[in-house]
DNA sequence: TTGTATGCGTTATCAA
DNA sequence: TTGATAACGCATACAA
């Protein structure tokens, strides 16, 4: 019987024979180097080297039931927001053995769970999700995972296994206090995409209002319709037309900030005189337009940068002192809310 | 001596014991119909369902040397450009047996090639990469790589194998040939980044401003720094302080577009009627700015969907008409080059 | 610390 | 059209 060919580049047992040990010796070598003693390892790297030597991780991951991979789900890959904390995680897993498998779940949650269950079904090294409204199925499947779960983006007191976010309700509530301090009268909230945690934003943002006497909620503006720039300028024209004393706009992005500026800016409406225009994010954006836009500043690079160094902790046998990590948001406070006859108390 | 334990799950032994047949009848089943007798295949099917089985993509792999894999390496995770090509390459996939590897090179051509060695090595079912730069080595790797490689987002005469995309160079061509019809007489270019594509859309738009007699190498102004809006902002503030006589600009991408508007507008001066801005791209912001801004439009998510289109063509023994496919781009004109008093011939 | 035997789940090969 | 058997390359269990 001829003997089937592989993919014809070196395997683990090319290397032991030239380093004139066993494979599993090698494959310790590898993995665990202090497990090996100094002399073989150093035959054994040796071999590595010459024979320019790659494991083949699938048989890799066949035989020990667990891959390299670290599976990332993801909402959007349009959306700013992510592809910042994708980045980080890119940028903190290059040197790394671990590839990323990237998941887009286009905001919809099943689509998640389908997304949960195929990549669990690879054996991942870990898991990242966004945010905290997994449904039931997904979660009861990431908590059964054998491998560390990090949600990121928000957090709640109730994780699966590990949180790297912050409040977004309290995000959204500092937004409301900037703008009620800045003695804006009728405040208004522009929502596109209104996911999870656009909703919590928005939550927070009428606390914020109800304790400052100014909450009306004719004033409340939402949509399902992704957001963008244009958007903005849409919301923003519709809401002025049933209320022309509307006086300031928090808006559940940037884009949609940006796009409540232009529409001011079309419709002859002074920013920030006649109208208040405060963000979420802060993206690079935002300190550039002209006028400047006040926004919540997150740092979404951070967010994924922790979540890698969480996982990486614990696949190192390390225990985090913290399983839910709050890297809190800062107001930005630019000219979009400055009033000059500004009334803050 | 004790069994080791896999993952759990069901196994295509156990749906071939279910169903009364041997493995590799389930195996041809599942991947090739055809192969199957009805009668089998039914049999097959309900074991499949009732167990709920699915397939280990890693034993696969190892035995056939080839994954349900498409590797995908784009420059940047950040830049918009990309991720709507991405989302149309997931969207397409979303469906099939694929997944999607993503690497990030970060616009260094040696990151890559790394990228793209890993990826080969685990035996892809295609690669997607973007641009037409790479290295010689990496070409070699492409080249010789058993599986169809489409590059996107630019075309050349010598492709690797498939090409989508649109040239550069015509797309800096029309926006110079747009600004010298309109009448502007002191014409600038405002490149940051400038990776391949972009060094190809200025040198389009010099041959344009040439052609045009506009040319002024003076008023190119290039920078290595990655894009950004307050980039465009201080590019063509810094551009006006040495030729306060400028009176137009081509903007890189879209980004420095909006950057080139918000600058003009601090420095109180009127677009279009005292400069014009033109962008590359037109993202979505384009249009819903004050003014809007003229910009060349392309297809970046036609450009990922067709990429997936070739590729499953080929995967399934198809031969595609055409190996590279130019979907060209579209001048949007709108007010930021729109003068008053313009000159047009 | 190192090695031997064997299994991981699938597919290629060859035979019927 | 279907099946028996041997790979695919590595890691686990156990022994030395």
């Amino acid at each position: 019987m001829r003997k089937r060919k592989g993919a014809g580049r070196p395997t683990i047992s090319d290397v032991a024979e030239r380093a004139g040990v066993s494979t599993i010796t090698v494959s310790r070598a590898l993995r665990d180097p202090s497990k090996v003693s100094d002399h073989l390892r150093r035959k054994i790297n040796d071999a590595v080297r010459k024979l320019n030597y790659v494991p083949h991780s699938h048989a890799s991951a066949l035989a020990s039931t667990r891959s390299n991979v670290i599976g990332v789900i993801v909402p959007s890959l349009t959306n700013n927001v992510f592809a910042d904390t994708l980045r980080a995680i890119y940028d903190e897993l290059y040197q790394g053995p671990f590839q990323v498998q990237l998941g887009n779940s286009r905001y919809v949650a099943k689509d998640e769970e389908r997304l949960v269950r195929t990549f669990l079904g690879q054996g991942p090294s870990a898991m990242i999700v966004a945010g905290v409204d997994q449904t039931d199925a997904t979660r009861e499947l990431l908590e059964n995972a054998e491998c560390p779960v990090v949600q990121v983006m928000d957090i709640s007191d109730d994780p699966i296994d590990m949180m790297v976010g912050f409040s977004h309700f309290e995000g959204g509530r500092a937004a409301g206090v900037h703008l009620v301090q800045k003695g804006y009268k009728r405040i208004g909230f522009l929502g596109a995409r209104m996911d999870p945690r656009s909703h919590r934003r928005m939550e927070g943002f009428k606390e914020a209002l109800r304790s400052g006497g100014r909450y009306d909620p004719d004033l409340m503006m939402t949509t399902t319709d992704s957001s963008s720039v244009s958007l903005g300028g849409h919301l923003i024209e519709q809401l002025r037309k049933c209320r022309p004393d509307l006086d300031a706009v928090f808006c559940n992005n940037d884009d949609m900030a940006l796009g409540a500026l232009f529409g001011c800016q079309k419709a002859g409406i002074s920013v920030p005189d006649e109208m208040g225009i405060i963000g979420f994010n802060d993206l690079e954006m935002m300190a550039a337009s002209y006028p400047s836009l006040t926004s919540i500043r997150t740092d979404r690079y951070q967010i994924g940068k922790r979540a890698v160094q969480m996982i990486k902790a614990v696949l190192d046998g390390e225990t985090p002192e913290q399983k839910i990590i709050d890297l809190g948001f800062e107001l930005q406070c630019r000219e979009s809310t400055m009033r000059p006859k500004s009334k803050a108390r």
